[in-house]
DNA sequence: GTCTATAGCTGGATAGAC
DNA sequence: GTCTATCCAGCTATAGAC
């Protein structure tokens, strides 16, 4: 709350005037989050196209949007590792995008019936692609802080994920 | 410190006096488990065989130790985002595999100049095939807290991963 | 070595003046 | 609305009896 309140450059009491309670802050900041993120990354299984193409697209959108708030997913995860019951109710309540997740593992398993992609079970797919987009940013301090890997290289390496992640994928999927 | 102490049995008093301090008792865990992480995914990069077998063996390693200990990741992951230096210091002390880890960088490129496997940056590589290990390890509270999957149906989901990451490596990396 | 009681500090929250 | 001062809970750490 201290450092909260110091870059907002107020006091502590000011911030609980404002927002009543740690808790009450904390709920406000996870509501706006995950409004954005699940917004932003759900947009991209309404869409049209093959299921190559819209794994491009999944890894476009994660990147370029993970490059620009590297805090999130590590805010994310710390949540979830922690079980906190709010955090987990607020994400509940806010998954409205199941019919188009089941939509998309629908289309994935009917172009590998068609024989168009190879046959990977869709949660496993999409477990791999996810994976490979998020999981870079999450051990940054590996390469940055342990390997001293400068900062700009770092993200760098991240634009070019966007081309070396899809052309993997592309590569392991099709027939 | 109360936990633990609960669940080995002794009071607060007690622990403090056979580990001195939080800090210290902490530094003992970091030791133990980093000297353990660090020899068991070492032991693969020293084995001989070509690039993708190594890719296989890691895989194996991986995801069947991690199914075995599945706090650590979320435990290392913590201690690394909150760029705790003891934790830092501890690891690059413990990197005398960095030899390994060229000499494997090295063999990938080889291969790739041979025409053996598809040309991809070694260092994305090795980074595509560690997130699709982990990060589902990671994010399990999504499988058994939010979508409320069973947790003996996630540990089986996270076995067959073995040879389906193997396989889609191999899709992925064959010419 | 083991326990109880407590000192000492930190951080969230509030009272009350302005 | 804003600030200072302060309360209070919870946690690390230790003193001191046994």
């Amino acid at each position: 709350m201290q450092e909260i309140a110091d870059e907002a450059q107020i006091n502590k009491a000011m911030l609980h005037y404002y927002f009543k309670s740690k808790e009450k802050l904390f709920a406000v900041i996870i509501q706006q989050t995950m409004a954005m993120v699940i917004e932003k990354f759900g947009q991209v299984l309404e869409s049209e196209g093959a299921v190559i193409e819209k794994f491009e697209r999944i890894i476009e959108v994660y990147i370029t949007n993970i490059r620009e708030n590297p805090h999130i997913p590590i805010f994310i995860l710390h949540e979830l590792s922690q079980n906190h019951l709010q955090f987990l109710e607020t994400i509940k309540s806010k998954i409205h995008r199941m019919p188009d997740f089941l939509k998309f593992f629908q289309q994935i398993q009917e172009e590998q019936e068609a024989g168009l992609i190879k046959p990977v079970p869709p949660v496993h797919l999409l477990l791999n692609v996810i994976s490979m987009c998020v999981f870079p940013f999450v051990v940054k301090p590996v390469f940055c802080n342990i390997i001293e890997f400068p900062e700009e290289q770092f993200d760098l390496l991240m634009a070019q994920r966007i081309e070396i992640v899809s052309q993997f994928v592309r590569n392991a999927m099709e027939v």
